[in-house]
DNA sequence: TCATCTTATAAGTATATTCTTATATATGCA
DNA sequence: TGCATATATAAGAATATACTTATAAGATGA
């Protein structure tokens, strides 16, 4: 009964090389919990806005993470339409929740919020 | 009765980082299977020997793959030791098995075993 | 329409990565 | 001891990566 798509060595590295980096790695933990606007991440790493810019496009490139636009606001998340969504999801379950950076950016009041 | 250590995201960022590669993610998984020497990596992959050994020793380095020598050969080996041993073994039994290529190894009589 | 806010892109730079070739080191054996 | 085999290290080059600053583009709201 097993469905689930097997993932190619090559494929698989070039998806790890993505998640290789501490910043892409965190932003994904992250959108795994809750989907986030680009403001939200440039208040959570201390990095410029390009830069938090540039890791949203390569992880947008590659399609395991998309974007949906709401006002002025562009919000990123975890696709699950993505062929290895699985395997991405498989990782990052593995990792410790985030979650207590968006309560300190809930605290400081720069957390964006459409709900 | 969840022992498992927790991994924080930057640790884990360094070893998807390092899995990143096609060449040392396809050495992992082979390694994960079988313990293999140096000589079959370099007949195994289109790649010259110094290539082969800096990828053996970036994984030595880090410590997810052990090293014993036996005769004149080394072998390498997953390191079951490791403190995040069961992240990357979560990561590569995702992978499809490589044995195949230790197969086509062993038919063109470049398979070493001191079993 | 204009000003403002949010996000993306462009261009440049510093550093990291992954090879290559040349050479050194370690082991086994005649 | 000396040669052959196996592996590691060193040095250098080409390319990739991840930032920076400056600027452009899209949406909102007066």
């Amino acid at each position: 009964m097993e469905t689930k798509q097997d993932i190619d060595v090559e494929t698989a590295a070039s998806i790890l090389k993505l998640l290789g980096d501490k910043t892409r790695l965190t932003m994904v933990k992250i959108m795994a919990e809750h989907e986030c606007c680009v403001c939200e991440f440039v208040a959570l790493f201390e990095m410029s806005q390009p830069a938090i810019s540039q890791h949203l496009r390569k992880l947008k490139d590659s399609g395991i993470v998309k974007e949906s636009r709401k006002g002025q606001w562009i919000f990123y998340s975890l696709n699950p339409m993505h062929p290895y969504y699985s395997f991405v999801t498989t990782i990052i379950s593995e990792l410790p929740s985030q979650q207590y950076k968006l309560e300190e950016l809930e605290v400081q009041g720069k957390r964006i919020s459409c709900d």
